[in-house]
DNA sequence: AGCCGTTTTGTAACGTGTTCTAATCCGCCC
DNA sequence: GGGCGGATTAGAACACGTTACAAAACGGCT
């Protein structure tokens, strides 16, 4: 995440061997991303060429695709900051909310919030998560994966652990299922905002709506 | 669809003025669709060069853009005409099941396995889906609506009315929300098949687990 | 300091979606 | 049959993602 590439320890001794290259290598990473971004804030997906991301990074182009497999693997890894804010935001202040459904509620808003903070850069992370491929499986995935604990530790009205390893992950099987469903629906709603079929506003509708019929669904399965 | 422009009514007598025109015209776009459908069975999006599909339809390029605003528009048509297939295969032997569970699984497991009976096409058209832009709103919109009727009566037990004026659907706020939440977790699912991060059977897991959800949800808010 | 393997650079090249233009074709009307 | 207007054509041109490659720079090692 931002923090721990750009958050160096000042080490003032001589750095460990093979250290040097790797810090550079951050730092070249960082500026790419950061080039990225900021070309995605301004423009969209459209914005971001690669010729001017690299110029702005001061880097050559074969670099950055030494760096990143391709456009939406670039704009994918910004996506991934953005979820790992949202996961340090909640860690802090988890969602709030008396039931399940109020705090999953809270949690989208929130993360709909900071995605759109950015509307631009928002579309274009978007974009890129929808057209993205099988050379960036992986990091999809791990996306999933990420939100999916969040989400059902709101239900839970916990708070995430976000040292345990992605795949051991707590809550049983139903509770994955309402996280599923819920992050297809929101990934879906965004697209749709995304490609200029709705407002904002629509997102957290058909969030709030599906979250609605989701838990109460939950609910009734428990005999609750 | 494919049958409203192929079955032309046969005129024996002169056709009316104006009519010629737009015969070769409805000849042409047929050509594109399906040179263009063509060459996406065979390598999927990719493979549909916008070059290519102008040499298998004998049309210049400038044409082919006339006809479509883009690869994604083009694409998109096709997927319109596997839903209006869809929407004929229903009229003739609706969804089946006792319960709106089972009926609403039995259409998606219909409109999955029909699309994906040309996998390479099913990634292109969903790939287009997923990419398209404002240009093509009214298009996806439309989809979206042609969706939503056909799971509203099959959540009923009934027949959709095609014939029907699209923004004159039945169904109530809540069938509504039912289906556009599943239309949503159905097109993100088929998101990530295509872009390779699941198997197909995901879909068809992801959907029956959904539904079940969202359907439970529902009875439970009716007092069911 | 000098050498070596790796990384980075600069730049050219290719493929493909999209746009543009001038020339041609086609159906219609007089 | 001749001419008009819109549709079509062929082909060039442009933008941008992506790849390729030779030369230069760099970092660690002796």
């Amino acid at each position: 995440m931002a923090r721990s590439l750009s958050a160096r320890g000042a080490a003032a001794a001589p750095p460990a061997p093979g250290t040097r290259l790797a810090a550079n290598q951050l730092k070249r990473l960082r500026r790419i991303v950061d080039a990225a971004t900021g070309l995605a804030e301004v423009g969209g997906f459209e914005n971001v060429r690669l010729r001017d991301v690299a110029e702005r990074s001061d880097v050559a182009l074969g670099t950055l695709y030494k760096y990143f497999r391709s456009k939406e693997d670039l704009l994918l890894f910004a996506l991934h900051e953005e979820i790992e804010r949202l996961e340090y935001a909640l860690s802090r202040r988890p969602a709030e909310g008396d039931d399940a459904l109020a705090r999953v509620t809270d949690l989208f808003r929130r993360a709909t919030a900071g995605l759109l903070r950015k509307p631009r850069l928002a579309r274009a992370v978007v974009r890129a998560m929808a057209t993205a491929g099988p050379d960036t499986a992986v990091r999809t995935a791990g996306l999933h994966l990420r939100l999916s604990r969040l989400i059902v530790a709101a239900l839970r009205g916990e708070t995430a652990d976000p040292s345990l390893p992605l795949d051991r992950t707590p809550g049983n099987e139903q509770e994955h299922q309402v996280a599923s469903t819920l992050i297809l629906v929101w990934f879906a709603a965004q697209v749709g905002w995304a490609s200029g079929l709705h407002p904002v506003e629509h997102i957290h509708e058909q969030i709030r709506n599906s979250a609605r019929l989701v838990l109460d669904g939950a609910r009734a399965r428990n005999g609750g």
